[in-house]
DNA sequence: TCAAACTGTTTGACTCTCAAGAAACCCCGT
DNA sequence: ACGGGGTTTCTTGAGAGTCAAACAGTTTGA
């Protein structure tokens, strides 16, 4: 097996993967960032700004801005946190979890679309080792 | 096989990935769509304005921009288009080679460690796999 | 108790992006 | 020749995303 290849081939992949998201979240009406974050607050539940500024690889202060402007659209709320009053725990509202939910169903599909384009027993192979990779780096 | 647990799957390793290169190019001391544009032009060669900004799915508007500062910086130079007098090639400089190998590179040793990941007869049924979807979607 | 550490916000400076439009240019039909 | 229609490049203006650094309020631990 060339590492060339394969390198060409995971580039590849990527670059199709970040072109399809892109289409798709446009479509949204948000911006990438945006739904990034919808994403992970979808994913994970409410959070504190510091984890989802760790978990999206920004810093709080961008993160800041970015919230301003998904509160300013009700996509999410910001609500005090329980025990700690200088954290603030960052949630999902209903339009929030809904426009969540019609994108990770997109991503179904394309998860569909993809399983069509293997052979059935090949699937779970390509599962298993996606895991294994995603475990190592 | 579960869409469910694929979707997943897909998408950690597409975030992985991105906060890979994230990375990466953050080292380097350009911004993401520069090492891009240095990435595009490594591999395909001299590109004309239109042609650069529909690999990378971006506007000629944008991608002015983005020249002129790699342009400014010495990686990349444009050059007249021999037989039509309103294109433009944009080229690598000497540097901007040097980087977009030094980049390359460190993509083979990302590929050299996924390799590691899996087991020796894995790694030729991954790439098929990878070429399939690719070609999918 | 009180200094150090933490949390979120603000500010200033870049960068990316697009849409709209101006200018230069090519091609083709007359 | 030559003139118009389409293409291509580039500029401009506006809106976002990003970071680093400075700031204020809060918590923690010695």
């Amino acid at each position: 097996m060339e590492t060339e290849q394969l390198t060409r081939l995971l580039i590849a992949f990527y670059e199709k993967f970040s072109s399809w998201e892109h289409g798709v979240v446009k479509e949204s009406g948000l911006s990438l960032p945006q739904m990034h974050t919808l994403e992970i607050l979808g994913a994970d539940g409410d959070l504190r700004m510091t984890e989802l500024a760790g978990k999206m690889g920004i810093t709080t202060g961008s993160l800041t801005v970015l919230v301003d402007r998904l509160e300013r659209g009700g996509f999410v709320v910001r609500k005090p946190h329980e025990t700690d009053r200088r954290s603030i725990r960052v949630s999902l509202t209903e339009a929030g979890q809904r426009l969540f939910a019609e994108h990770h169903k997109l991503h179904e599909q394309l998860t569909q679309e993809i399983l069509c384009a293997l052979a059935p027993d090949e699937a779970g192979q390509f599962a298993a080792m996606l895991h294994k990779i995603t475990s190592c780096f």
